[in-house]
DNA sequence: AACCCTA
């Protein structure tokens, strides 16, 4: 994107030999676009300006000299150079001219025919070179170097384009001017090197001086007299944020106080495998203000740290003290002064109602229901209320990817598909209104040798509670906070779709089994499949999962965090606690919407694709663990199986569970009390719904009869109805479990033995408590699962995992607008923190809220609109809405940014995906 | 988490 634009070059990159640093302006000269660290080969002169940035040199140089230099006039062409001037050569192009570049000199006499100084190059030779090819690095003798400008922090301008090919800029036609025979790089670069060799030049003599002769011009307002030094102080990475403060503050604190410039250097990339933990801050300024800068500087990342530290303890350590928000450490950093600096406003661009796609979509109102009101642009505090653009955002989404199935992937042993994941849900823990529920799921595919992406499945997930508890929401909520054109499925459809998109990434033909290590998913934190999965697949009739898919699908996983942190190498305590904190350590910017679950994945899949190409090969760091103790978790509580709890508890483990376990698969059986009818409602749809999304991922499935999926099951269910017998009363005739996907018979069981890539458990691998009902007989292959065969050094069951919400379980603490990410601790810290909660604004009574045709009008029958539907529908009359859930919040309108760039960007993959 | 700094 830079190739031909114009900027500034400023400085030797120090840190990558043979680039420079060059800034880039707007079109209309505005602000600074882009800094960017470019090749010399890579950069062109400006032929038509060669001239004229050749001036620029000296007058960027020295102010001072340039207004000598236009009194004396006495050079012909402006070009400073005098005798016993020194000169840097520059622009030779002959092989041996070529060797003098960049060597210095002292210019003789210019010998007036040839148009060539004579020059005493340090090497000891003399030569006769050209104007053209000298750049003056100091003046002669006789100047007065007094009047040498103590700022040595001019920029030296000149223009450049960046050029795709150097020769090709060269040579290029019309090069009339006198640098066309140079070659305009190798004449940048000296200019360069002469500008800085001056410049340590002058600061050596500001050194040397003591400021004695220097002439006080004027006298700015920085003392002209005393020199500026420069010094480095690193700054850890993670409290660089701090440092720098919102909008600027600390920093401009740090700089107003000591009188010193602090600045950070520009990042440099890292070589692959490696990032760096600090950046460098320099100071700069006059000694006094530079020491005293450092001394704040240093403080204040003291400070950091430790907050940042004392944030980890009370985090880790849980809830302590309750909400400790009596007097505590206050809000923490108020360095004392810095008062009232208006905090960016990030509401910056309106976006307007109109503007559709800018503001970002509402997760919630895209799943199905949104307590939180739209204003009158459509808008509730986390986006668009509106159906076509939640729709629009997710085939867009899935279409940035390649056609599920378009490429081949043969995988390797213990290389399997990876599944980057990251679910969004409701963010209020006790399950009020369904906010507990996974409301989105998207997914990108990857190719695990060579991170090429293969495809991506989206659905947005309805909770089972809006269906069972409609009639009540309905009274409760005014007509607005519900999409009925909701693409929405319930949960276990999304997961059957998903299966049946993995078996179409995997190009595996009907007769072939899924296998569970033939996929791993990648997320963000164990949040999710470790805790969020189970506890979802566990709920009630909707929601409900059965054992077998579960275990086949979410057995194991790889913590992206955990694997980022020992990819890299990084300590503990330096370990990125996010998306964010990943994405910045690889300077990735972050694209779209934080905490759309889609955007999310797009940006994780940046930082995986990053990783995977630095080398990194992903493996599981987290895996269920087939147990026999531990107590019946929440999920047995759904009560529909009355027995459930009874499960674990037969189980012959200790149960050290502490009971907080949830229980985590295959939760009593009385919870999957999904009713046959109920699927087979979803299993006719299914087709439908996938397509609706993914639009091209080749047809599957839809076209098995449903009737022969169902009797295969039944078939097989044998067997494990057994397992779920302990709460069998929740299921009537079908059988313990749900029938598998249509098309997909083999999806659910049998039980997949895992195979040794697969079993690997790594020793800080995470562990799922999984909740069996150990009691039962179990079918052979089952019993040697259970008995964890498959996975050595697991057992299920008991775990002692701290997973759970990390909130007290008293009052709800998220609404909408958060997610229960908020409360994830997985062992690397927290999840990245959605758009902050903003102050609780009190409660005001929303006005009823009038038709509105954008939020309501949209009405697009879902395509597996069943009994929810109705009774939604029937109950929709109620205006009212509680006002104490309801907070009117400002809108956040995040941008929501194109990612089609996403993965073009990425390099082409080097090897085909099958490699 | 914060993202400043210059032209």
């Amino acid at each position: 994107a830079l190739n031909g634009r114009t900027g500034i070059v400023k400085s030797k990159d120090a840190a990558r030999e043979g680039r420079w640093e060059v800034e880039f302006w707007s079109q209309d000269g505005g602000k600074c676009e882009v800094n960017a660290s470019i090749k010399r080969e890579n950069l062109v002169l400006l032929e038509d300006r060669g001239a004229e940035a050749e001036d620029t040199v000296e007058v960027e140089v020295d102010d001072d000299e340039v207004e000598e230099e236009d009194d004396d006039d006495e050079d012909m062409e402006g070009d400073g150079l005098e005798e016993g001037a020194v000169v840097c050569v520059s622009g030779l192009q002959s092989a041996a001219g070529s060797a003098l570049n960049g060597q210095k000199g002292t210019l003789g006499s210019f010998d007036a025919a040839a148009g060539r100084w004579q020059v005493s190059l340090e090497s000891g030779e003399s030569k006769a070179i050209k104007p053209e090819n000298l750049t003056l690095e100091s003046a002669g003798g006789d100047r007065d170097d007094g009047d040498d400008d103590d700022d040595d922090d001019e920029n030296f301008m000149m223009d450049i384009d960046v050029g795709s090919e150097s020769t090709q800029a060269a040579g290029a036609p019309g090069g009339n001017s006198k640098y066309a025979k140079c070659d305009p790089n190798e004449l940048a670069a000296a200019m360069l090197q002469a500008n800085e060799s001056l410049n340590a030049e002058l600061a050596a003599r500001q050194a040397a001086g003591g400021g004695a002769g220097r002439i006080g011009t004027g006298g700015g307002g920085a003392p002209r007299g005393s020199p500026s030094i420069t010094e480095r102080v690193e700054v850890p990475f993670e409290v660089v944020g701090s440092i720098i403060g919102a909008g600027g503050e600390s920093i401009k604190w740090l700089s107003a106080e000591s009188g010193a410039r602090l600045t950070f250097e520009q990042e440099e990339d890292q070589e692959p495998g490696v990032i760096s933990l600090s950046r460098i801050c320099l100071v700069r300024g006059p000694a006094e203000a530079v020491a005293k800068a450092k001394q704040l500087l240093q403080d204040a990342i003291g400070d950091a740290m430790a907050e940042r530290q004392d944030r980890g303890r009370r985090d880790k350590g849980g809830k302590g003290k309750g909400k400790g928000k009596g007097k505590g450490k206050g809000k923490g950093k108020d360095k004392g002064q810095r008062k009232g600096t208006p905090a960016n406003s990030k509401s910056d661009e309106v976006g307007g109602g109109a503007a559709g796609d800018e503001a970002g979509i509402c997760k919630w109102y895209a799943a199905g229901f949104c307590r939180n009101r739209a204003d009158n642009s459509g808008c509730c505090r986390n986006g668009l209320h509106r159906t076509d653009a939640a729709l629009k955002a997710e085939a867009d989404w899935v279409a940035q990817g390649p056609a599920s199935g378009s490429v081949q992937v043969t995988l390797e042993p213990g290389r399997p598909l990876l599944l980057l994941m990251d679910l969004e849900g409701g963010g209020n823990q006790e399950g009020r209104d369904g906010e507990d529920e996974i409301i989105e799921v998207p997914v990108l595919s990857m190719c695990p040798i060579t991170g090429r992406e293969l495809g991506r499945f989206h659905r947005f997930a309805r909770p089972g509670f809006w269906d069972r508890e409609a009639a009540g929401m309905r009274q409760r909520f005014h007509a607005n906070s519900f999409n009925d054109g909701s693409s929405a499925v319930p949960f276990p459809e999304v997961i059957w779709a998903m299966m049946e998109w993995i078996r179409v990434i995997l190009k595996l033909s009907p007769e072939e089994e899924l296998r569970s290590d033939s996929f791993l998913f990648v997320t963000c934190g164990n949040w999710d499949v470790k805790t969020i999965i189970p506890i979802q697949c566990n709920k009630p009739e909707q929601g409900a999962v059965d054992f077998h898919t579960q275990q086949l699908m979410f057995s194991r996983w790889s913590n992206i965090k955990e694997v980022f942190k020992t990819f890299y190498k990084l300590p503990d305590a330096r370990a990125p606690t996010g998306m964010r904190g990943m994405l910045k350590m690889l300077k990735i910017s972050l694209t779209g919407q934080h905490h759309l679950g889609m955007d999310d994945v797009s940006n994780l899949g940046k930082i995986l694709e990053r990783m995977m190409r630095e080398g990194c090969k992903m493996e599981p760091t987290g895996h269920a663990k087939l147990g026999n103790g531990g107590k019946g978790g929440k999920a047995g509580k759904g009560g529909k199986g009355g027995k459930g709890d009874k499960g674990g508890k037969g189980g012959k483990g200790d149960d050290k569970g502490k009971g907080k376990g949830k229980a985590q698969f295959g939760a009593p059986g009385g919870n999957f009390g999904a009713p046959g009818g109920n699927f087979g409602a979803s299993g006719g749809n299914f087709g439908s719904t996938f397509d609706q999304s993914g639009g091209r991922a080749a047809g599957f499935g839809g076209g098995k009869s449903q009737g022969k999926d169902k009797s295969q099951f039944q078939g097989q269910g044998k067997g494990e109805r057994d397992v779920g017998r302990g709460g069998a009363s929740g299921w009537s005739g079908v059988g313990a479990f749900p029938p598998p996907p249509p098309g997909n018979p083999k999806a659910a069981p049998p039980i997949l033995p895992f195979s040794s890539a697969g079993a690997r458990v790594g020793e800080d691998a995470d562990e799922v408590s999984v909740q069996v009902a150990v009691e039962s007989e179990v079918q052979p292959g089952m019993e040697d699962f259970l008995s964890g065969v498959p996975m050595p050094g697991s057992t299920w069951g008991d775990s002692d995992e701290e997973d759970g919400p990390r909130s007290a379980p008293k009052k709800p603490t998220a609404r909408p607008g958060e997610d229960w990410t908020l409360f994830a601790d997985d062992g690397l810290g927290e999840e990245d923190t959605e758009a902050p909660l903003g102050p609780q604004l009190p409660s005001r009574l929303p006005a009823p809220r009038q038709a509105d045709g954008e939020a309501v009008g949209q009405r697009r029958p879902r395509p597996d609109a069943g009994p929810d539907t109705e009774a939604s529908g029937s109950a929709g009359a109620a205006e009212e809405e509680p006002a104490a859930s309801e907070e009117q919040e400002p809108p956040a309108k995040v941008p929501r940014f194109s990612l089609q760039s996403l993965l073009s960007k990425l390099p082409a993959p080097r090897a085909a995906a099958n490699s």
